[in-house]
DNA sequence: ACTCATGGTTAGCTGAGACTTACGGTAAGT
DNA sequence: ACTTACCGTAAGTCTCAGCTAACCATGAGT
């Protein structure tokens, strides 16, 4: 899927990846995670709206804050993708196996 | 698992995941890459060896050529990190889905 | 109305990486 | 031995993405 695609680039970075785990520990403000990071405010802000639009997130007002949550649509899009390809990836091995065995002609 | 991390940034360049999606269905050698794709052959050789350090790819050589085909192993490492944060994802959004029902109090 | 706290947005800089060109290295065929 | 075909690597260029600093907007409390 072109979803997929998205998440999967969204996914490359480091403190993005880093963002994506805390939140998925626990719902939080962008301040918060913030505080936990070793960048600014603003880069948190950036990295959010990039897993936002990239389904992998949710955000929701909360008076003057803004709480983000994990959203279960990127993580689904990605193991979709994934799958795409698992049972081929096996059939790959299998007959590289399969190959490996009949070079044995060597005695 | 940080074997995760290599085989996400790996994904995230469009290029890469032609690569990869082609060899799922079909192992093949560099050239015969290279040729159906608007780069250059030492560009796919590149690539390549990315997907091959991230765990996505192995390579045999066949003479002169050298075949590459999926490795699963890649995959399943990105499969094990995601499912480590699958159930957090769905708990995420039953609280904020119940949450949300208990707002319910402005008639 | 004023102030404070929280966040999204923009401009600009910088470093990483994707690409090409050129080169060297190896195996098969003649 | 020579040629051809296939591939990996090094050097160099250039674009793109992540970061900071500064600014503006909004809601809560007084």
């Amino acid at each position: 899927m072109d979803n997929a695609s998205n998440a999967l680039a969204a996914l490359a970075d480091p403190t993005r990846r880093t963002i994506f785990e805390r939140l998925a520990a626990k719902p939080s403000a962008v301040g918060e995670l913030a505080r936990g990071l070793p960048v600014s405010r603003p880069a948190v802000s950036q990295h959010l709206k990039v897993l936002k639009e990239a389904g992998l997130v949710a955000d929701t007002p909360e008076g003057t804050s803004r709480v983000y949550r994990i959203d279960p649509r990127g993580i689904a899009a990605i193991r979709q993708w994934l799958d795409q390809f698992w049972t081929d990836a096996l059939d790959s091995f299998a007959a590289f196996a399969e190959a490996e065995s009949k070079e044995d002609d060597t005695p």
